[in-house]
DNA sequence: ACAATTGATGAAAACGTTTACAGGAACGTT
DNA sequence: AACGTTCCTGTAAACGTTTTCATCAATTGT
């Protein structure tokens, strides 16, 4: 490997003036940098990431960790944050970890190692954030999941309000007339945090608001969030309740394959079942139907966080928790029922 | 930051030991490990890993480096790399990196900076893998371009024949009476190499072995692989020729999109127009109508490319080049001509 | 009883950078 | 002529590890 050394040795400059210019530091002769700078290039010569994380105590990006199976709504979600960081000229990098793992725990080694400026979790898991984070001093953004309760005061958060989304879309099949709707998708058992939990009792609420009991026995069916289980749980759904108008389903991969399972049981949606799904990711505007959804606005979402980062790495601003809006798309995938 | 030298002070050993514990070397005493251990834990002392990659000179780890915009596609091959990486006990890290960035110039970076075991190049472009590749020596595998041709001894090379898979997409609209058939994405400037401009020319290759002419300028329609363009793409295609019966689009996105866009103009798919997409991505099953696709085998492309990348490193076996198999999905997007 | 082997440990030299500090040249100011 | 600046450069000490080598004690073999 060719290092800073052999720069050096062939230039006749002293180690430290290579480093300065690699460094674009101002303080060298332009004689020098010119001549340095072409070795550099003529010798192809790249400078050891490990060698100057070790000695420099912060790193000149952001690093992005995202949790849990890989989604097109976190896609969607990272794709906007990247690009509103490369508008600001700052770099990101982007970490993802399993559901199983701890995001945490993670992010105090990555803060040892890869020295960001600052970190932004995707789709963290309430349960690590307590004592384990008072252990990151960095500025730090939380979204989808209200952090505000932990009281860190480097720790901002950005979310959509889930179960008032789901309110919302259980009031557009209440509007529609439907009274007989069941919901699809999550477990029950998850913490109060969990995205999945928050959008099945937002949406049992806004249902009992309007004086119709939700039979979870009967009206809901747990699955994880792929076409695959969607599919299975859909039918499953309607075996248990065959009379159901609405389905509520947790997202819009369950949705997708929820309405071909209603399909293969011989129902047309929305003719026979109105289906609504939840995130609005791009595609589902090209889908036969079209789905209605909840679309969360996403470029807000990683706007917002992005910016509130940068202020509070430069500035020290103050953390804060904020509520990002939704908004309900009106695909072809719900009508009112057949009377 | 608490190091180890903090550990050796703490414990009363000296540093070599501690770092032998942390190795698992197996010449400490039981008494000392498990002193050592104890206070590790205690202290939650986590090993500065820019330190240890900058003395060791290979990691435990094997990189994969995904090029060009994240697709359904990628995500799907790089689930089941993963997958079989861990069923061998090996850990693997992933880097995305932009459709305008050089792969090969990353990887000679990583390898000096995260020293794996090995690289999986996944959506390489062919022109990048030149001279600049012979500066990496470590065992690599590209997926989806063949590097037969490049003849580099540490480089094998995994992919779908797309070519000859086009043609047999092109072949069933053939089998099923179609003789006006459209091509839909990708463009046609692309270097020999690229997975697009060798669709286009397998399906026009079929056609015209059986006597059909191919007409760039009336029945082909460039666009992005996305379902924003490709809607848009379909409804110029068939505002060009409206007489066309069959559509080959050059993804599965594409071909949803375009299944939506032939519709909006009133047209009924397979009804009107048949659509046969490629990739064969997961959810193209629960779709209306369900999508005909070539499903490519991602399974195995990845299980070879790791089974054989896993092989190089250890017995430094040859590199070789394989085809792998794909099959065409009979789904409910294509049917018949109209008389 | 003495040499040879084994086992556990520590001292110190690397790895490739950055950076605090010091030095020297060239220049302008008193 | 002495001094203070400014500009450029080099020396050397870090950063937190791994690893070679040496040491010393305890065990084994003859």
């Amino acid at each position: 490997m060719i290092t800073i050394k052999d720069i050096a040795q062939i230039s006749g400059y002293s180690i430290s003036t290579v480093s300065r210019v690699i460094n674009h530091r101002s303080d060298v002769s332009d004689e020098a940098r010119e001549r340095i700078e072409s070795i550099i290039r003529e010798q192809n010569y790249q400078p050891n990431e490990n060698a100057r994380m070790l000695k420099q105590t912060v790193s000149s990006d952001i690093t992005v960790i995202v949790r849990g199976s890989k989604s097109f709504f976190w896609e969607y979600v990272l794709e906007e944050i990247q690009t509103r960081m490369s508008n600001h000229g700052e770099s990101v990098n982007v970490h993802f970890i399993g559901d199983t793992e701890d995001e945490v725990a993670t992010a105090v080694q990555i803060g040892q190692n890869l020295k960001p400026k600052g970190i932004i979790f995707l789709g963290g898991s309430a349960d690590h954030f307590r004592e384990e984070f008072s252990r990151i001093s960095l500025p730090c953004v939380l979204v989808t999941v209200d952090a505000s309760k932990f009281g860190f005061d480097n720790l901002s958060s950005f979310t959509t309000d889930d179960g008032e989304a789901a309110g919302c879309a259980a009031g557009r099949l209440l509007a529609k007339g439907h009274r007989r709707i069941g919901i699809l998708g999550g477990d029950r058992g998850g913490s109060d945090d969990d995205f999945g939990t928050l959008r099945i009792k937002g949406a049992v609420r806004e249902l009992e608001k309007h004086g119709i009991r939700f039979d979870f026995d009967k009206d809901y069916e747990p699955c994880a969030f792929s076409a695959e289980s969607g599919y299975a749980a859909a039918k499953r759904l309607l075996e248990k309740s065959p009379d159901l108008t609405g389905v509520f389903a947790l997202n819009d991969t369950i949705a997708i394959s929820a309405i071909r399972a209603f399909r293969d049981l011989g129902m047309s949606v929305p003719g026979d079942i109105s289906v609504i799904g939840f995130n609005g990711v791009t595609f589902v505007d090209y889908l036969i139907p079209r789905l209605s959804t909840i679309r969360q606005d996403v470029a807000m979402l990683a706007w917002k966080s992005v910016d509130d980062l940068l202020l509070r790495i430069s500035y020290g601003s103050p953390a804060v928790h904020e509520k990002i809006p939704y908004e309900y798309i009106d695909g072809e995938s719900v009508a009112p029922p057949r009377k």
